[in-house]
DNA sequence: ATAAAGTGGTTTATTTTATAAACCAAATTT
DNA sequence: AAATTTGGTTTATAAAATAAACCACTTTAT
C-alpha cells in the first residue's frame, strides 16, 4: 500500500539540498546555506550524511586563500531522489 | 524558495495514518495497524500526537467485550494535510 | 477451573536523528 | 594588534522514532 520512504531523504534539510542539487551542475556550501536558510553546523552534518551515502560528491579546495566546498549530486543520488518522490506519491495522491 | 514542512506530518507513520484517514469516514486501531504495518506501541504514540494537535479525533468504546479505538480526521487535519502536500511540492517539482 | 495464548492496546526505555552551541583557522576590517 | 567576519567542523543537547515491557482483559485448550 505505502512505499517506504528512504529515511536519508525524508529530512527537510537533506531533501532541500538534494532538491537544489538536482537542478544545478554544482553548488557550494555558502550557496546551499543561503538557499536553505539553515545553520552552517547543521548543513555540514547533513552534507556529510548525503556524501557518505554516495548521494552527493563533495570537493574541497581553496579559492584564493579561502576554503571552498563544492557539492554535486551523483547518479546514485539522482536515482534515490526519483525513487523517494515516487514513494511519496503513494502517500499524497 | 522552500516551504516549511509541518514536522508533525513529516513522519512516515503519521503521514500514512493521515493518508488513510483522509480517504475514509473512519478507521479503527487494528485496521490502521495492519495497513501501516507498524507496531501497536508506535501507532499508539503517533495517534496521540495527531490527536493532541487536533488533526484526528479518537473515540474509545467497546464492541461487545473488546475495546475499540476509532479514528477520524478533523477539518483541521484535512487542512494541515493539504498544506503539507502543497509544501512538499516545492521540494519535488 | 485453570493455565496458556491471543487481542487491543498503553507506558516506559532505548536508540536514532535533528538542531544548536561552541569552537577553530585563517582572512579582513578598524 | 584587537575585533569581526568567513567558511566551515566538532561536540553537546533536545527531540523524535522505535522497540521492549507491560496491562487488562477474552478466548481457547487441558
Amino acid at each position: 500500500m505505502f512505499k517506504e520512504l528512504n529515511p536519508l531523504l525524508h529530512s527537510e534539510l537533506r531533501l532541500a539540498v538534494m532538491s537544489i542539487l538536482i537542478g544545478v551542475e554544482s553548488a557550494d556550501f555558502v550557496y546551499l546555506r543561503k538557499q536553505t536558510g539553515t545553520t552552517a553546523g547543521n548543513l555540514s552534518v547533513q552534507l556529510d550524511k548525503l556524501a557518505k551515502a554516495g548521494y552527493i560528491g563533495i570537493e574541497k579546495s581553496f579559492r584564493g586563500k579561502m576554503p571552498r566546498t563544492v557539492c554535486r549530486i551523483t547518479e546514485r543520488g539522482r536515482n534515490a531522489f526519483a525513487e523517494y518522490v515516487d514513494a511519496l506519491k503513494s502517500y499524497i495522491e
